[in-house]
RNA sequence: GGGCGGUUAGCUCAAUUGGCAGAGCGCCUCGCUUACACCGAGGAGGUUGUUGGUUCAAUUCCAUCACCGCCCA
C-alpha cells in the first residue's frame, strides 16, 4: 500500500464498479421491505453548490446505511425544468447576442429551450457522481418528459374536476420583466431609500386630507380614500367624497380597520388595482378598480399626459405636476422594503390580472391533520411549526403563470369560446363540435408540477409496480426555505391523489455561510464550490464534514481547515489499515468471544467500537449525524489508532492471532460504521481485508456487537492510559522525571507491562509503600520517580498551588451543610472522594 | 411587523435529564521511536454576550437587554 491515501486514485473506479455491479438499481419486485428517497430535482440551470452537496450527503447517508440494515432502496435522481430560471438563462443568452425572445418568436424560442434541456440536461444530476451519491441512474427523471407531463396534465384535470381550479381576476405580483405572475414566495423584499410625498385631496363641499404615499404615480388608479374608523381626526370626513388631483375623479371616503393610523398622516389613498391591501379594502367598501399598468409596467392612463410612460418617469412628473397645482404639501425621505423578483431582480407590481387558481383549503387541511398526528415527522423538530404556520395562513394558489415555457394548462378553447379541460387535446368542441381548437397560453408554476414529484417520478397516475413498491417514500431532505414551496406541496398533493404522505421524515439542512457570515451566493463572489473540494480533499472528507454540520445547527460558517481535518482522518485510517495489514499473511481466525479475550486492552477496545456501533447508529436514526461521525472518529483514531495499536503493535508484529483478530473486528466494524460517510475509502481499505470480500457497499450494518461492551475493562484500561498520560506529562515538564528507558515506581496494582510499553520505560514496579519525600507524586496514581530531588521546586510550586484552589472550592462545597442536604448522595460522594485525592496529592508533594 | 436560531478558547464548532466546560484548526516546546510529518508526545489559552431570577449547584431552566443571522409577512 502506499503510504498516504490518495482520494482522487480510488472516487471515481470504486464509483464505476458500484453501478456496474448494478448497486443502485431498485428492485421494486424485491422481498425485502422498501426505503425511497427522491433527491430534490435540482434546476437545468444550476451548478452543484453546497446546499446541493450537504443534502446529497445527507440523503445518501440514509440510502447506503438502509441498505446496509437489509432493505431495498431506492435513490431517485431528477432534474427540474425550473421554467422562469430557464427562461431567464436563455434571454440573457439571447441579449448578449443582440436579440429578444420576442424578435426571434415562440418557435424559435422553443427550440433553443429544447436544445438547452438536451445539452445541459442532467448535467447537474450527475455531479452527484463525484460525491458518490446511490442514485438509481436507470430511473433520471425530468419534470419535462413526456411522462411527467402527463402526469401534471393529470393532476390539473383531476382538481378540475373536483371544482378546485377556477380562472377569476386578482391581484398579483407581476414582474413587467417577465411578463408572468408569480408568487409570494419568489417575491424577495429589499431595503429601498425613497420620498414620501404628502398630497393634498381637497374634499367635496370643502376642506381637504392629506394622504402620504411612495408611488405618487398610481394616484392615477386611485378610486377612494381610507381612514381608520378608531381615528378622532378624521371621523367627520367618512362619507364625503374627495377629489383626485391632476384627474378630478370623485373618491369615496370609506373607514377600514386596515388603515394604520400611525403611517404618514393616518388617511390612505385607495387604489385597488395596484396595491395587495387596497385590493381589498376596495372589495369590502366596493370600490371602482382601475386598473392602471400595462403588463410591462407602462402606465395605462388614457386620456392623462402620463400614458404610456414607465412607472417612475410618470411619478416625476406626476410630482411636478402637483407641485405646480399646489397639492403637493410636503415631501421626505422615506426608507421601506420593495419587492423584486427572485429570479431577474425587477421591481415587482401589485396588479390586477386573470390567473388560474387552485381552491386549497381541503388539501391544507388534510396536511394540517397529517402532521399534528405524528404522520411526518421534522427534524430538527421546531420546522414543524414553520410549516404548520404557513398552511394556516394558506390561500388559494395562483397556479398559472404567463411564462414562453413550462407544462401548459390542459384548457382549450373552440372558435364559439366553449372550454374544454382535458389530458389530451380534443379533436373537436364537445359541446359544439366546432374543429377550431386553441389551447390556453398559460403555463404552470413550476411547483406545480414539483408538488407531485414523489408519485409522478413512480409513473402516477398508472398504478405502476414502481409506485407500488416505492410510494410512499420514506425521507425527505432539504433547505428551510424550500419547506413551503416544495415540501408542504408534496404533502398535500400526496395525500389528495395517494391517499398517504409522501415520506414520514424531512430533514432541514443547515445553511453553510461564507467564512465572513455572508450568504453564499455566485453573485457575490462568495460561493464554494463544492467540486473543487471534493479535488482537493476527496468526496469522502467533504461528505464527512457536511455530515458533521448539516443536522448540528441552523446556520454554519464555512471553514475548510475542517475539510482538510477529515482528509487527515482519511489519512489516518488508511495507515492504521496499512499496519495491520502488514504482518497478515493469510487467513486470519474468527474474533474471539468476549470471555475468550485476555489482554486489557483487547477487551477495551472491542467495548469501545461496540459503544461506538451504538452511537453511530442512534446517530444516524435520530439525523444527529454529528453524533455519528464525532464518535466514529474519537475511537477510530483516539482509541483504536492512538492506544490500542501502540498497545498491540508487538503483537502484531509476532504475528500473534489474537491481536490480528481483534484488529481486524474492530477494522472491519468502524469501516462498515463510516462507509455511510466515507464511502470510497471504506470501499477501498475494506476490500483490502483478508477474506473473501463482496462490496461492503452491501455488506450487513453491525448490529451483535452489544456483548462486547464491558464496563470493568474501561474503568482498567482508562487507570492505564491516565497513569501514562501522568508519565508523560511529568517527563516533559518537570527535570528529573523519568526519561525514556527510565524507572517509575507505582504504588497500586496496574498492568505494569502494558504501561511500561505505552510510557516506553524501562521498568515499572509497583511497590506496597512509596517512600516518603522522594517523591513526586500525581494526582491520580501514585507513582514515584527516583530522581525527584532535581525535580524543578517552583513546578513542584505551581502543581501545588493547582491543587490547593480545586481542593478550595471542592471544600467549599463539603462545608456547606445546603449542599450536603439537598444534593444526591452519589454527588455528594463523588466531590468527598475528590476532596481525599486532592488531600493526598497535596500532602505527597510535602 | 410575526416567528425561529445564534452569542462558549485566536478561528470554526461541541457539551445527554442542571453536578470537575471539550474537539478540530491555529499557536508554543519537543520528537524523522520502521503505520501515518496528511504524524506522534507535551503545553499555553475560558468571568460560557449583558443584567437579574430560580436552585445546595446554572453554559444548561426563566426573564430582560444588546448585538448577529435566517424564514415569513
Amino acid at each position: 500500500m502506499q503510504t498516504a491515501y490518495d482520494a482522487g486514485a480510488i472516487e471515481a473506479g470504486w464509483y464505476a464498479r458500484w453501478e456496474k455491479a448494478g448497486l443502485f438499481i431498485a428492485n421494486a419486485g424485491s422481498p425485502k421491505p422498501k426505503f425511497t428517497i427522491c433527491l430534490p430535482p435540482p434546476n437545468v440551470t444550476g451548478e452543484l453548490h453546497m446546499g446541493h452537496a450537504l443534502n446529497g450527503t445527507v440523503q445518501d447517508i440514509w440510502a447506503r446505511y438502509r441498505r446496509m440494515t437489509g432493505y431495498e432502496v431506492l435513490f431517485l435522481p431528477g432534474t427540474d425544468h425550473a421554467a422562469i430560471a430557464t427562461q431567464n438563462v436563455i434571454e440573457k443568452r439571447l441579449a448578449k447576442e443582440g436579440t429578444s425572445k420576442e424578435e426571434i418568436g415562440r418557435d424559435a424560442f422553443a427550440e433553443l429551450v429544447d436544445e438547452w434541456y438536451r445539452t445541459v440536461g442532467a448535467t447537474i444530476v450527475s455531479q452527484y457522481r463525484e460525491l458518490g451519491a446511490t442514485l438509481d441512474w436507470t430511473r433520471l427523471r425530468f419534470t419535462m418528459d413526456e411522462r411527467y407531463v402527463r402526469s401534471v396534465t393529470f393532476a390539473f384535470v383531476a382538481f378540475y374536476e373536483r371544482g378546485w381550479i377556477y380562472r377569476a381576476p386578482r391581484i398579483v405580483n407581476w414582474c413587467p420583466h417577465d411578463q408572468s405572475a408569480i408568487s409570494d414566495l419568489e417575491v424577495k423584499w429589499q431595503e429601498h431609500h425613497d420620498t414620501l410625498y404628502y398630497i393634498r385631496y381637497p374634499i367635496d363641499g370643502g376642506g381637504e386630507v392629506v394622504i402620504a404615499t411612495v408611488r405618487p404615480e398610481t394616484m392615477l388608479a386611485d378610486t377612494g380614500v381610507a381612514v381608520n374608523p378608531d381615528d378622532p381626526r378624521y371621523r367627520s370626513i367618512v362619507g364625503k367624497t374627495a377629489i383626485l388631483p391632476l384627474v378630478g375623479r370623485k373618491l369615496p371616503i370609506v373607514a377600514d380597520d386596515a388603515v394604520e393610523k400611525e403611517f404618514g398622516t393616518g388617511a390612505l389613498k385607495v387604489t385597488p388595482g395596484h396595491d395587495a391591501m387596497d385590493y381589498e379594502i376596495g372589495q369590502r367598501h366596493k370600490l371602482d378598480l382601475i386598473n392602471g399598468m400595462h403588463p410591462d409596467g407602462r402606465m395605462n392612463v388614457a386620456g392623462l399626459p402620463y400614458d404610456g410612460l414607465p412607472a417612475l418617469e410618470a411619478r416625476n412628473l406626476v410630482v411636478r405636476d402637483l407641485e405646480a397645482q399646489g397639492f403637493l404639501v410636503k415631501q421626505e425621505p422615506y426608507t421601506h422594503e420593495v419587492g423584486h423578483c427572485d429570479r431577474c431582480d425587477t421591481v415587482i407590481e401589485p396588479l390586477v390580472s386573470e390567473q388560474w387558481w387552485l381552491r386549497m383549503e381541503k388539501m391544507r387541511d388534510k396536511a394540517l391533520a397529517a402532521s399534528e398526528d405524528g404522520k411526518v415527522r421534522w427534524h430538527p423538530e421546531r420546522y414543524e411549526r414553520t410549516y404548520l404556520d404557513w398552511l394556516r395562513g394558506l390561500r388559494d394558489w395562483n397556479i398559472g403563470r404567463q411564462l414562453w415555457l413550462g407544462h401548459r394548462v390542459p384548457v382549450y378553447y373552440c372558435a364559439n369560446g366553449h372550454r374544454t379541460v382535458s389530458v389530451d387535446r380534443p379533436a373537436e368542441c364537445p359541446e359544439c363540435g366546432n374543429p377550431k381548437i386553441t389551447q390556453d397560453p398559460d403555463v404552470l408554476d413550476t411547483w406545480f408540477s414539483s408538488a407531485l414529484w414523489p408519485f409522478a417520478t413512480l409513473g402516477w397516475p398508472d398504478e405502476t409496480e414502481d409506485l407500488r413498491a416505492f410510494y410512499p417514500n420514506d425521507m425527505n431532505s432539504t433547505a428551510r426555505e424550500i419547506i413551503n414551496l416544495w415540501v408542504s406541496r408534496m404533502i398535500m398533493t400526496g395525500l389528495e391523489f395517494m391517499g398517504d404522505v409522501p415520506f414520514h421524515d424531512v430533514a432541514i439542512h443547515c445553511q453553510v455561510q461564507a467564512a465572513d457570515g455572508r450568504r453564499m451566493s455566485k453573485s457575490l463572489g462568495t460561493g464554494v464550490d463544492p467540486r473543487e473540494l471534493i479535488a482537493k480533499y476527496g468526496a469522502d472528507a467533504l461528505r464527512a464534514w457536511a455530515a458533521s454540520v448539516a443536522m448540528s445547527s441552523q446556520d454554519v460558517r464555512f471553514d475548510e481547515s475542517r475539510v482538510e481535518g477529515y482528509r487527515r482522518f482519511c489519512n489516518k485510517l488508511w495507515n492504521a489499515t496499512r499496519l495491520v495489514l502488514r504482518d497478515i499473511e493469510g487467513p486470519v481466525g474468527a474474533m474471539p468471544e468476549p470471555d475468550e479475550l485476555e489482554v486489557i486492552e483487547d477487551r477495551w477496545i472491542a467495548s469501545r467500537v461496540a459503544s461506538t456501533q451504538r452511537e453511530v447508529t442512534d446517530g444516524i436514526e435520530g439525523f444527529e449525524f454529528q453524533d455519528s461521525i464525532a464518535a466514529a472518529y474519537g475511537t477510530a483514531w483516539h482509541e483504536f489508532c492512538d492506544w490500542w495499536l501502540e498497545a498491540a503493535k508487538d503483537r502484531l508484529r509476532a504475528k500473534d492471532k489474537t491481536a490480528q483478530a481483534v484488529a481486524l473486528f474492530c477494522l472491519d466494524n468502524l469501516l462498515r460504521l463510516l462507509h455511510p460517510f466515507m464511502p470510497f475509502l471504506t470501499e477501498e481499505l475494506w476490500s483490502r481485508l483478508p477474506g473473501e470480500r463482496d462490496f461492503l457497499m452491501r455488506a450487513s450494518w453491525p448490529d451483535d456487537l452489544h456483548r462486547y461492551v464491558d464496563g470493568q475493562a474501561e474503568v482498567e484500561f482508562e487507570r492505564v492510559m491516565g497513569i501514562v498520560n501522568e508519565i508523560r506529562s511529568y517527563r516533559k515538564t518537570v527535570a528529573g522525571a523519568p526519561a525514556k528507558g527510565g524507572v517509575v515506581k507505582l504504588s497500586s496494582p496496574i498492568d505494569t507491562d502494558l504501561t511500561r510499553a505505552l510510557a516506553l520505560l524501562g521498568q515499572v514496579a509497583v511497590v506496597d509503600d512509596l517512600p516518603p519525600g522522594k517523591e513526586l507524586a500525581l494526582a491520580e496514581g501514585s507513582i514515584v520517580f527516583p530522581a525527584v530531588a532535581a525535580a524543578d521546586p517552583a513546578v513542584i510550586a505551581r502543581k501545588k498551588v493547582e491543587l490547593q484552589t480545586e481542593l478550595d472550592r471542592v471544600q467549599a462545597k463539603l462545608d456547606n451543610p445546603q449542599f450536603r442536604a439537598k444534593a444526591p448522595e452519589a454527588v455528594v460522594a463523588e466531590q468527598e472522594a475528590r476532596a481525599e485525592e486532592l488531600r493526598a496529592a497535596i500532602d505527597r508533594l510535602g
